[in-house]
DNA sequence: ATGGATTTTGACAACCGTTTTCATTTCAGC
DNA sequence: GCTGAAATGAAAACGGTTGTCAAAATCCAT
């Protein structure tokens, strides 16, 4: 029952940056592959719940995945424009959100935490002409 | 012009937490105002590009909106349980961000941090029977 | 291998929040 | 009051995601 996942998890450990389910089902189809969108929704949920992927959403709602190096606790450094994404550790802010919560009489203190910019590459062409 | 989008901005600011468009839109219903969905959605969007009130996005891809005291950059520390919603500031997670983004030679530095918790009345409560 | 139970798959329909459309209403300025 | 521009809202369209269900693949004891 793992074939399809893991063709699946391949798809997207090949990519960049954080694909789409249907981007990623797209990606598949070109190359050959016979699977439906709905089992490639399935298996990024399921790789999703197993911590074995990330998920994010876009500004317009959409879930974004990515096959991440490091299966401890990290974020996002991402390229709006071409999606590019490093992993960031950032054990200070970790720290700030426990002791925020804390602060507040908040327990089970949960954080997300993302960067957006514009990576060297993207930002160099400036010379359109 | 005005007039539906400073009561849909007053709803909001009755309200604890972060509320959905629904959610403003069944509320103003209620308590017998004559407004259609769609206007409560253009307001809201209206509002929010103004800066008027925070918009972030649920796990389950609803945005969700909220009228907060302060117009300056801020976070929120939210009660998973009952929305009751803590603006808080962190200046030290904005350099961190800088810091991150440059450090890869990304610019135009963008980030969002929300931080989620049970709050205090809601965990208090253990006691069911 | 074989039959039968179980799981996985995927085409399609349903869902649901949101956006668009467009005819109607409201309103400012004459 | 009249006119044109902006706002409104009911209903339809949209788009990503999830549910349905019958067919196909897989497992397993025989």
């Amino acid at each position: 029952m793992t074939t399809r996942r893991d063709a699946v998890h391949d798809t997207l450990r090949r990519s960049e940056g954080f694909r789409s389910a249907q981007d990623v089902y797209a990606e598949m189809r070109l190359h050959g592959a016979k699977i439906g969108l709905t089992t490639v929704y399935r298996a990024l949920q399921a790789l999703a719940d197993g911590g074995q992927v990330d998920v994010l959403r876009t500004d317009d709602g959409e879930s974004v995945y990515r096959a991440c190096a490091t299966d401890t606790h990290h974020h996002h450094l991402v390229c709006r424009r071409c999606g590019r994404t490093v992993e960031v550790a950032g054990p200070a802010v970790e720290r700030w959100a426990e002791m925020v919560g804390s602060e507040h009489g908040f327990t089970e203190i949960t954080h997300t935490v993302e960067v957006f910019g514009t990576c060297a590459s993207c930002s160099a062409p400036a010379k359109v002409g």
